[in-house]
DNA sequence: GTCTATACTTCGATAGAC
DNA sequence: GTCTATCGAAGTATAGAC
């Protein structure tokens, strides 16, 4: 991996260990935080950002509302926590699948996932009015494209296809956006045209089609 | 137009008159219905759907809070009426475009359009748990996907494009995706990758590139 | 037809009991 | 260190005055 973090830094970069709020009580270790945070996760993907209330997080854990505020002084610091759990563990997943397998089937797999969907549309909307939460984000993509785009650089080299066909960041954003569109209108119910990208992407990825 | 709705029907679906609610009150040309619509649009579009309150509404359009109410009985009604008014001026707006020139360029630059972005992930984070705005959104991008497959495949047959190098369909969705890709990004203000994207998508559309 | 007064629910957050 | 009792603000919605 330190080849990676030497040719694209942003890899490697450190998450700033800034605590989230200074009055933070509770350990770090706690069950019931976890429960808590579980319970959040659980209505995010489900109902949207909107029914991630310290009401409805602690009734969905089998908790009192107050135990979030104790736990998490403020909402915002509960959803600070609730991204970078996910995307922690969202992260440690991609990498141990590319570092077993760095090819163009794992990145498209990686990048079609559902569950990553669901969790990106939340987020991108909650974006909007948590400003915290925005550049927790805005960081959390950074580092994934650099990390995927040291994968993709690679595996289009394997394939032999030249970086004047297409380039390498160029490819990656083109199945991050193709990820995320599929994605989102599933969960909309669209399903025009989706057949034929997928098996489209299967053939391209396949190597029997030039990208 | 015709040939476009014998060869894509769904273009041509008519919106169906269904009564949002039974009870709703206030004429349909209201000059103060008109301004909470307008209202509560830049709210969405700037804070997120969790800011559009009947109440915070209100205080934008300088009107009283119950007046949302009056015009539109639930807040789901409102956001049924303010989907489809804002989903039909698009979908004007690129009509407009496209039978002017149904080219890659006029296709490219309706996907890429921000305030498209900005509106899609309002509205699509909205969905997750309103139930009637979710059938709403996907009859708009159906009806889009049918309009704007129309237009590409006469593009791509100008641009001497054949169907086995990439169907109509399929470059389609890669291009919603990467405009939506694009956009979202955009608003968190990740950049990586989009300056290539966009030089490399200039040029496919310029008809230097094959797709 | 248009708008206001008001009911009732749920929200985030804190002060303080154990 | 952990949890409860409770507050004030903000939310949706309706009944009824003009």
């Amino acid at each position: 991996m330190l080849s990676s973090c030497l040719a694209f830094p942003a890899i490697c970069d450190k998450v700033s260990p800034v605590a989230i709020s200074e009055r933070r009580i509770g350990a770090a270790d706690s069950k019931t935080r976890a429960q808590l945070l579980d319970a959040a996760e659980r209505l995010l993907i489900e109902d949207g950002y909107a029914a991630v209330t310290s009401r409805r997080v602690a009734a969905e854990a089998g908790l009192k509302p107050q135990l979030v505020h104790y736990y998490f002084r403020t909402m915002d610091d509960l959803f600070v926590e609730l991204f970078r759990r996910s995307a922690d563990a969202a992260f440690a997943r991609a990498e141990k699948r590319l570092a077993k397998d760095p090819s163009l089937a794992t990145l498209w797999a990686l990048n079609n996932d559902p569950r990553g969907a669901a969790f990106l549309v939340g987020f991108a909307a909650l974006a909007n009015h948590r400003k915290t939460i925005r550049v927790e984000i805005a960081r959390y993509a950074e580092r994934n494209r650099a990390r995927q785009l040291a994968a993709i650089t690679g595996a289009l080299q394997s394939a032999g296809v030249d970086e004047g066909t297409i380039p390498p960041v160029v490819a990656l954003v083109l199945m991050t956006g193709l990820g995320q569109v599929l994605g989102i209108e599933r969960g909309l119910g669209v399903k025009a045209g989706h057949a034929e990208t997928l098996a489209f992407v299967e053939r391209v990825v396949a190597g029997r089609v030039a990208p």
